[in-house]
DNA sequence: CGGCTCGTTGACAATAATCAAGCGAGGTGG
DNA sequence: CCACCTCGCTTGATTATTGTCAACGAGCCG
């Protein structure tokens, strides 16, 4: 029972109904395997991938980085999410993945996905809305960077990664594993490695979150959405036919 | 040969040949025009559209308000884009459009959408090519928020908005019409409109744009592109089949 | 004319970056 | 086995960037 795209289904059934039909199709998609170690690219930039990795086990994150050399994290991947589905339309990667901890990774051919939209509108449709959801993260993401402190932007990221990981059973009551180290924190939250142990510090100090070897727990959930103006709106998580 | 879709036919081409038939169900696929009055709302976030609007004339603004009250713009929109495609999945706005300028808008029913991605899987995949577009200028959007200076990233948005407006024929020589307030564009990037202008000055006292009466005119394009470190990668301006 | 909105500027304050130093855990090689 | 190294975390001092507050001018419209 235990399958490469079960936490894809788990996660496309929080939005609509699967048919049997169509599991089968996800899980008959996965041409192979693969496993990349910590800090390895999984795609780079300019990369023109002929298949699409669903992540399986771990964490990715999507990163640009610009000519001066800074970089900015623009997404954060759990498990049963597609890093590059974007990649079958786009075709050429604009920016890089890269595993943050040791990740398993289902390959899926393009041309199965194309054979998905020519065959399978409907499950078509459910990836195409998986990457609609990745750009309400985006937009989401651009509205904290731009108003609001880099406390409140801290408080929303925990928010989200545990509304997203809660949703794929890898929370323990308000806990969750979160391998990010202050500078990859820092690159996504568009700040300093200092500052973002500052804003750890402040967090912990008002007893809204701890954040210890990389586990983090939160003390006060209501205070910590709060303070983060965190309402799971955006996420999606309404079950209804597409 | 003047027809609401044209500009969307141009911005399509630009990635992918269209067969005869592709143009004609897109022509067909608009039930009705629509005119807005500058300022006004196009969509309102927690609506659930029933049809997706397409920006023939005007300029439009995605955006998102906190519970604080602050405003962020999470996408600008020129004529050929379609605002809300998003909705026809996501179906409850997690965000506001506006007319930033008086808009015409052609509306495509999601029922034509949905009978789209059944019958027409390419141009259905060329609908869905345009969200990732979108999504890859929030990335682009995201890494100069996080990532760069405000005048920096000022020189970006300039540089963006020509390319994108020189797609649809909307640019004259090395000036083009951008019709935002200083209020505005601070929303966008994510500054304070004092510092909006502090930095628009810095960008004329450099020579490197002027910004008048709504008219931007860029007298150096290659030291505007350094200083904003753009490039247009991200825009996917190459024709290849999808 | 008067009351808008939008753009402009100066003075000052708040936020976050940078620079510098030290600490502790874990791994490695002598 | 221990010295040493590296990496990630932590903190203080100082600097840079951007925000806030306040005021004023230009243009437009009723």
């Amino acid at each position: 029972m235990t399958s490469p795209v079960d936490l894809l289904i788990a996660k496309l059934e929080q939005r609509d109904r699967l048919s049997a039909d169509e599991k089968e199709t996800l899980a008959g998609s996965i041409a192979r395997l693969r496993r990349v170690a910590t800090d390895d690219d999984i795609v780079r930039e300019a990369d023109r991938p002929r298949e699409s990795s669903l992540l399986v086990e771990g964490f990715a994150a999507r990163y640009k980085i610009l000519p001066s050399g800074r970089r900015q994290i623009t997404a954060i991947h759990v498990p049963g999410d597609f890093v590059d589905l974007h990649s079958f339309l786009l075709k050429t990667m604009d920016h890089g993945v890269m595993a943050l901890t040791a990740c398993e990774l289902a390959l899926v051919p393009h041309a199965t996905l194309l054979r998905i939209t020519e065959e399978k509108p409907h499950l078509a449709r459910l990836l195409w809305l998986g990457t609609l959801i990745d750009a309400a993260i985006h937009r989401e993401w651009l509205t904290m960077m731009g108003r609001s402190s880099a406390t409140a932007h801290m408080a929303h990221l925990i928010c989200e990664l545990f509304c997203r990981l809660q949703l794929v059973g890898l929370t323990d009551g308000w806990s969750f594993r979160c391998p990010l180290t202050q500078e990859e924190l820092g690159d996504t939250l568009g700040l300093s490695t200092v500052h973002v142990n500052r804003v750890l510090k402040e967090l912990r100090e008002r007893k809204l979150v701890s954040w210890q070897n990389g586990i983090v727990t939160i003390a006060n959930w209501q205070g910590l959405q709060d303070l983060g103006e965190f309402s799971e709106l955006y996420l999606n998580l309404i079950r209804e036919p597409r």
